[in-house]
DNA sequence: GTCTATAGGCAGATAGAC
DNA sequence: GTCTATCTGCCTATAGAC
C-alpha cells in the first residue's frame, strides 16, 4: 500500500544508496568516488555529472537521510498510541541500522564534524535538532498520558536520550554486538518508567 | 609532588602530543605525516625514524592514552571516598577533554573503527573493556556504601554509562557546547541517586 | 549520460647522504 | 636524528569525444 511517489531508481539515487552505506560504515572521508564507481560499474568521471563534487554528494546524502528519518518518525506517530511505545520504536530504528552493521549517519558525521564542508555541518546540526524536538514532544506527551516519567525539563531529557542512543550505537558497533545496544535501550526505557 | 618518572619530552613524545590532538579533533584518518612535520618543524621523512608507519604511530597513540587514562582512574580511586563522588569525577574527565574541543580518543576511533589497522582496533576494545570494568566495580561499591542506586546487573549499567557519556560528548562537541555534556552527565548522576 | 585521458595535489613510504 | 630527493599510488576534478 506504499505510495508511489518515490523516483524510480535512477543512477543519481543509486549513487546515493552506495555513498550512504559507505558513509555509515566507514565515514564520509573514508570512501572515494572510485569506490562508488567500481560498485556501480561506471567511471569516476561519470559521477561528476550527477554530483559535481564530493561536497554536493554529501549534502544530498544528509538531505535524503534526514527526510527518510523524519518520515519514519511521522510513521511512528501515526501508528503508535502511547508515548512509551513510540520511544521504544524510536530506539528500534537505531537498532535496525546497527543490524546492518552501520552507524547512524549523523552520529558518524558528528565524529568527523570539523573536517566536513560547512553545508554538511549545518545539516548534521539540523538532524540533531529535529530529533530532539521530536523527542521533546514525545516526552511531554508521555508525561500527559502517564506512560513516561522523568524529572527536569523535557528538552534536557531529550538531549540525554539522543546522546545515550548515539553513544550506545557507537560502542555496540565497535564490539559488533547489537545486544549491547539493546541492553542500553532497555535500560533507558526502564529509567523512564512511571 | 608529581613523581619524576616521565621521559623528558623528546621528539617521539612530541610527535605523539601532536598526533593525539589531531586524532581527537579530526580523527586518525584525517591528519597526515605532513601535518605533524609542519607543526614540529621537521620533515615528513624524519617522522619515519620515530614511527616506521602510521599504524605504529597509531598503536603508540592509544597505548599512551590508555595508560594515562588508567592512571587518572587510579588517582580518582585514591583521592575520593564514596562511589558517587568518583563517578562525578569520571564524568568530569570527559568534560575536561571536551573543554579542549576534543573528543575522547577511543570514541572518535570507534567511529572510524572498520578502517583502522587491526592492532589499533584491539586497543580500542581494550580501552572500553577497562573503562567498563572500572565502572562496574564503582557501581558495586556504590551499592555497598549506598551512594548509588540502580536496578539490574552492574556490568550492564556500566555499559550504559560509558555509551551515554561517549554519545553526549560526541553530540556536545558538534554543537560546541560543553554545557550540553554537563547537563547529560548531571542527569545520568541523578538517575543513580538512591 | 557515459566514456577516455589527463591534470595536479597529497598521501604514506624509502634510499641514502650528512 | 634529520635531511634531500624520489617513488608509487590514490584522491578529486576537468576537458572534450561519443
Amino acid at each position: 500500500m506504499a505510495v508511489r511517489n518515490r523516483k524510480e531508481s535512477g543512477t543519481a539515487e543509486r549513487v546515493l544508496d552506495i555513498a550512504e552505506r559507505l558513509t555509515q560504515m566507514r565515514g564520509f572521508s573514508n570512501f572515494s568516488y572510485a569506490d562508488i564507481a567500481a560498485e556501480l560499474g561506471i567511471t569516476k568521471a561519470s559521477l561528476h555529472y550527477h554530483y559535481p563534487g564530493k561536497a554536493e554528494l554529501g549534502e544530498a546524502l544528509i538531505t535524503r537521510y534526514s527526510e527518510r528519518f523524519n518520515e519514519a518518525l511521522a510513521e511512528i506517530d501515526r501508528n503508535l498510541p502511547d508515548a512509551r511505545a513510540r520511544l521504544a520504536a524510536y530506539a528500534d530504528l537505531y537498532a535496525g541500522v546497527l543490524r546492518n552493521e552501520r552507524m547512524c549517519m549523523c552520529g558518524i558525521l558528528a565524529a568527523e564534524y570539523p573536517t566536513l564542508p560547512v553545508a554538511m555541518q549545518s545539516e548534521v546540526i539540523r538532524f540533531f535538532d529535529e530529533n530532539e524536538r521530536w523527542l521533546t514532544k514525545l516526552l511531554e506527551d508521555g508525561k500527559a498520558d502517564e506512560t513516561l516519567s522523568y524529572r527536569g525539563r523535557a528538552a534536557d531529557v531529550a538531549q540525554g536520550i539522543l546522546g545515550a542512543l548515539e553513544g550506545a550505537m557507537l560502542v555496540a558497533r565497535t564490539y559488533g554486538e547489537v545486544a549491547r545496544f539493546e541492553a542500553a535501550a532497555t535500560q533507558l526505557l526502564a529509567g523512564l518508567t512511571p
